[in-house]
DNA sequence: GTAGCTATACTTAGCGA
DNA sequence: ATCGCTAAGTATAGCTA
C-alpha cells in the first residue's frame, strides 16, 4: 500500500468501516478457498461491538463442492462407507437449508442455529466408531484420488 | 506463486496438510489483524468431518486488547461490564472443572466435552441482549481454545 | 513430515469520481 | 457513502535440505 500498515485501531470511523468491508471479504474468500483445497469444512464468525451486529460466514461454497463431489462419486457405489458419509454430508445439506431461511431473522437466531448445525454434524461423526471414521477416511482419499486421476488424463 | 492456483480438492495427502497448515496460520493472522484494526471479535472455527478433529482459532491476541479497549473506554460504566466480566470468568472455571476431570480419558470424550461446551454456549446466546453477545463470543473463543491446547497438551 | 526460501499471485490502503 | 483503480505490501506454491 502507499503507507505501511500500522496494525493499531483505526480510529476514524469512516476509513475503519471501509477497512473492515474489505478485509472481511477478504477473511470470507480465505476460508472458503481452505475448504475447497483442503476438504474442510470452516466458519468465520466477526462480533462488530459498535454496532451489535454479529456476522457469521458459514463456508457454503466450499463445503457445497465436497458434497457435490461425494454424491457423484457415491452414485455408482453403494458401500456402507459411502452410506454413512452420505448421511453426514445430507444432515450438512439440510442444516445450511434452514440457515438459509432464517438469513433475514435476528442475529442471535444466527448464532443459535450455527451452533445447531456444529452440534448436528459433529454428533453425526461421533455415532461412528473409530474404526469405522478411518475406513470412511480412507475410503473418501482414494475415491478423490481417482477421480483427481481421471480429471488430470483428460486434461493432458 | 510458480502457479496460478487452482481452487480445487488437493488429493495429495502431503500437499494437503501443507497447504493446509500454511493457510490455517494466514486465516488466523488475517481475523487478528481485522480485530486489531476494525476492533471487532472473531474467530475462526474448522471442522474435518473426516477424521473428527475440530479446531478453533479464537484470536486471541487480537481479542484482548479488544477487551482492555472496551474496558478502558467504558470505565464510567463498570458495573454492567463487571457483572459480565464475572459471568463469563464463572464460565471458564467451571470449563476448566470439567476438562480436569476428563483428564485420563479417551481423547473422543474431549470431542464430546468440546460439542458441550457448544450447546452451553448456545443457551447462554438464548439469555443475552446483542450488546452482551461480544463478551460472549470472547468468552466461547477463549473456552475452547482452552480445551485445544489441552488436547493438544496431551496428544503431544 | 517439516522448516525455510523465493518468485509470483493475491490482498488492500489510499485516492479520485 | 460506495466503487474502481493501482501501488505497495502480504501470503503462499513449489522447492530445497
Amino acid at each position: 500500500m502507499r503507507q505501511k500498515v500500522k496494525l493499531a485501531f483505526i480510529s476514524n470511523g469512516a476509513a475503519r468501516k471501509a477497512t473492515y468491508n474489505k478485509r472481511k471479504k477478504g477473511i470470507i474468500k480465505k476460508v472458503s478457498e481452505l475448504s475447497t483445497l483442503c476438504g474442510v469444512s470452516a466458519c468465520a464468525i466477526i462480533s462488530n461491538p459498535f454496532n451489535s451486529q454479529i456476522e457469521v460466514w458459514p463456508d457454503r461454497e466450499g463445503a457445497k463442492k465436497v458434497i457435490e463431489r461425494y454424491h457423484n462419486s457415491s452414485a455408482k457405489d453403494e458401500t456402507k462407507n459411502l452410506n454413512q458419509e452420505g448421511l453426514i454430508m445430507q444432515n450438512i445439506a439440510k442444516a445450511r437449508d434452514r440457515l438459509r431461511k432464517l438469513e433475514n431473522k435476528k442475529p442471535e437466531k444466527k448464532i443459535d442455529l450455527l451452533m445447531h448445525e456444529c452440534m448436528q454434524n459433529k454428533n453425526l461423526v461421533d455415532n461412528l466408531t473409530a474404526e469405522e471414521l478411518k475406513d470412511l477416511d480412507e475410503f473418501i482419499e482414494k475415491k478423490l484420488k481417482e477421480e483427481d486421476d481421471k480429471i488430470n488424463a483428460i486434461e493432458t
